[in-house]
DNA sequence: TTGACACATTGATGTAGATCAAGACCATGA
DNA sequence: TCATGGTCTTGATCTACATCAATGTGTCAA
């Protein structure tokens, strides 16, 4: 099997600058409207572990990933944290709409994004209505991912949990295409164990401690710190709890 | 304290059988258009328990609580489930540019629901540009109250939990004007503890001990099986784990 | 080469919430 | 009046994961 989503490879493939990713999806972007774009982007670049802004932090742009991975996160006052959103290369970041940003923005690896300014965006986004269904597309996907999410968080055990997250990023990750052989496939996984355990709502001992149960029967390699090989994607997904034939939501 | 949404208020007293909630919101809708979205409209009622469509299931319409409340939930192969969307009046159900319903989709108390054929809806949506608008505008609350619900899932203890489910619904329940009089709020919690248990991700058990301790805390007072009486809402609300000045975003 | 630091692993122990089990409460209907 | 079934409560016990603590590993810089 080793499904691999078609839509969001091929997208960061040919345009992942793009907050709409107009180039690979929007045949009838006109030429004026494409120029305009060009003309409020910009770039910021981010160290891992830096933070684009904070929870409350006022945010004049909308933003889409080029490389690296970021996170939305949520603090409780005494310091309990939980990721809401993991963005990827084509992802959007960023409410139009919205003065503030209501999460913690950070940069899990290094991390290029490409942003827009607010206003015109808006703006542009009155004038040609095909790029606010675009968004209205890529929110639903949003809310579909956030409700898998949710089934893990509430419902699924540590080990399903980390066999998920590895799946999931495995299928999301576009660097797996180069070495989707033979049924085995080698990424990179980008987050540290602490981030994991934001990402699955457990401790980092616990992620390391199911890691290593994984690792021990076989169903993951671990080459180096973060290079991961996974032998046989069916297998690892039969861990997760997922429906075997598990829709294709994220 | 004891705030209340006055957005959400303001539309279920006006219009809440409408799926963008158009009369409330839309100044902009023309006339041809709501008589075509009258024309295309239909209602149906369920009793509580029944169920409106199961996960896979094809779906052929979108439609908006009229009254009751309804909840859209995943069931992993083993039985295990997890409430993902709460629906009260005025809120909406279904993806346009999806087949089937990627949920089950229950009633939670009697049910009625205002509907539209998908085919005609998506229609209208491409004519009318400013609906699709409101329905990004939605998608991106409903996105901010999954993130929402993923925190407490994650991160909060049983307790917490309780407290902000009482806190969510007495927020968004539209009957607790009645009587929102010197800080104490009087209104149904229209969920058996089983479905708050989905909600929360515990067991009907852990729901049925917490709402007990903070019965004999004084927290709330319960008045026959269903009504419940906050006598001190920001009391609660301090339970919750959540930030005192707890944002808005549900 | 040696700290120093960030990150990961592993062990020992504690505990919140799950699980299993027994009743209580309350409506409905014979 | 008493059964019946659905919902809720409460108790006893178990366990998955958290917590606390020590140690290991790789990288960088002096």
């Amino acid at each position: 099997m080793t499904r691999v989503s078609p839509k969001t490879l091929s997208f960061s493939q040919e345009c992942n600058d793009c907050p709409i990713r107009h180039r690979a999806v929007c045949a009838r972007c006109e030429a004026d409207e494409l120029t305009q774009l060009e003309q409020i982007k910009y770039y910021r670049s981010f160290e891992a572990g830096q933070t684009v802004v904070w929870a409350g932090d006022k945010m004049d742009f909308v933003a889409s990933v080029v490389t690296g991975i970021a996170t939305l996160s949520q603090t409780m006052e005494d310091g309990r944290r939980q990721m809401v959103g993991l963005l990827l290369p084509s992802d959007f970041a960023g409410r139009p709409g919205r003065e503030t940003s209501a999460y913690d923005v950070t940069a899990a690896t290094d991390l290029v994004m490409c942003c827009f300014r607010k206003k015109p965006f808006e703006e542009m986004m009155l004038r040609t209505p095909h790029i606010g269904q675009r968004l209205l597309e890529m929110t639903l996907d949003e809310l579909d991912a956030a409700r898998e999410w949710m089934l893990l968080l509430g419902r699924k055990t540590a080990r399903e949990k980390i066999a998920s997250l590895i799946c999931i990023i495995a299928r999301r990750d576009a660097s797996l295409q180069l070495s989707a052989s033979d049924g085995e496939l080698r990424f990179d996984l980008p987050l540290t164990r602490e981030a994991m355990s934001e990402y699955l709502g457990l401790t980092l001992e616990t992620v390391s401690r199911q890691m290593s149960a994984l690792r021990k029967e076989g169903l993951i390699v671990t080459e180096g710190k973060r290079q991961i090989v996974i032998p046989d994607f069916d297998a690892l997904l039969e861990e997760t709890g997922d429906d075997s034939d598990g829709g294709f939501l994220i």
